[in-house]
DNA sequence: CGGCTTGTTGATTCACCTCAAGGTGGGTGG
DNA sequence: CCACCCACCTTGAGGTGAATCAACAAGCCG
């Protein structure tokens, strides 16, 4: 961790060993384009940013919201999706090639490696929700996302808008906004404003979205490969 | 590239340096479970895998398909989906704990990151293919992927079956072959058999799908966070 | 106050799901 | 070789849920 041009200030250094600048947005702002060069990735330290594509005859699709501790921009060559802060946010900005730079420490290419699953494990996550059928399961995926995101707090902060959460979902404003009230209305929710939602009935929501409450389908420890056959030498043809 | 444990017959390094066991799987057959432990991921050599999760209600959703070259498996903790060989299939299959391994030397490390920013894009992708808005919308561009993964073969293999495709596009088996014969009669592809399809009209189907055909929006080279305050310091509170 | 953006709600239309019925190709066994 | 089965695909008719079209309410700011 030398200073090589970046005053010690910049280093947050709170979750990375990583040379990195701290940036600051302000709600609405661009932080980088769709198919500019993907010459850095970003870490979200406050507030929430969202990623984001147009289609050709103007409609608007989010590929996934990013909160404090996510990692978005880790895009190979020029980046697939625009980036924009929902809220203001603090975001932590790394150099794509400070990885592959042979003067990185070992240890801290560890860290970008973990850091990239986690950023795989979100957009795993994401690829989830939107698969839903109705327009209920997916709010009811989104909502108990939001819910995790913040520790399982039920008093959940919906720091997006009703666009926004549309445009993620594949929906209109105005189902989004008829699903929350349906929602609401059977008792599973409870909406607050524009921005604040309490869970009231989680394991109903989760029935909606499909989710296995608590075991998940296969053991941990189970066996792996059982079905594999080894591979020696060279592959046969085609 | 020490041979530990491995034989270095297992070690194909064609495109890796990384220590990998290369392994074999008819079609159908299970690769990992959800849930498993993922001590492991994986590299497609030849043929094709799916991801898949199942709901509450019965109901399978698929996340992705893999092919050639493309990484899977690459998650946190424990898989978040299942990985299934699609047809007979032979994969690489690489331990998680080699990264972190101080013993692993560094230039394989930087492979391993260049190979989780590629897996990274697809899962982009199929992002953005999915939450296209209707079932035309979907299929053309799932189409333009299967074309873009083959070097832009117009002549398309298309290795899954329809149940697949609708599990992945969120779509029933009906509506995906509905909307097969409506781009055929369109006169956009051609479609010869269960696993072959001729794309036509290149154009429309990129229409279809909302893609941009050539120029992105943005100048690769345009300036980078023209909006952003730099944060030196402490961040102020909330 | 008036203008603007965002969100909610109602009525109608349309796309996709559901239900139901064939069709096709590959495999097996007589 | 054909009969049969079975899995997969296609196609049709009708119902349902989300989009569309159209108002209207609630904040926010000048």
């Amino acid at each position: 961790m030398q200073s090589l041009l970046t005053a010690p200030t910049m280093m947050e250094g709170l979750h990375s060993n990583l040379r990195s600048t701290t940036l600051r947005f302000r709600a609405g702002q661009l932080i980088f384009d769709e198919g500019q060069k993907a010459t850095r990735w970003y870490e979200v330290v406050q507030g929430t940013v969202r990623t984001c594509r147009f289609h050709m005859d103007g409609h608007r699709h989010l590929t996934g919201f990013f909160f404090s501790g996510d990692v978005f921009g880790a895009d190979h060559g020029t980046y697939g999706t625009a980036a924009e802060a929902v809220t203001d946010v603090v975001v932590r900005c790394y150099r794509v090639g400070d990885i592959t730079d042979d003067s990185t420490p070992k240890p801290q290419l560890d860290e970008a490696v973990s850091i990239l699953f986690r950023a795989m494990s979100t957009a795993q996550r994401y690829l989830f929700i939107i698969g839903h059928r109705t327009a209920t399961e997916k709010l009811a995926a989104f909502l108990l996302c939001l819910k995790q995101q913040a520790n399982d707090d039920p008093n959940i902060f919906v720091p997006m808008s009703r666009s926004d959460i549309a445009d993620f979902l594949g929906l209109t404003v105005h189902t989004v906004s008829r699903t929350f009230t349906d929602l609401a209305r059977r008792g599973l929710i409870e909406v607050n404003g524009r921005d604040s939602v309490l869970i009231i009935n989680n394991a109903g929501l989760c029935r909606l979205a499909g989710e296995y409450q608590d075991s998940l389908t296969a053991d941990p420890e189970s066996d792996i490969h059982p079905a594999a056959e080894l591979c020696l030498g060279e592959l046969s043809a085609a």
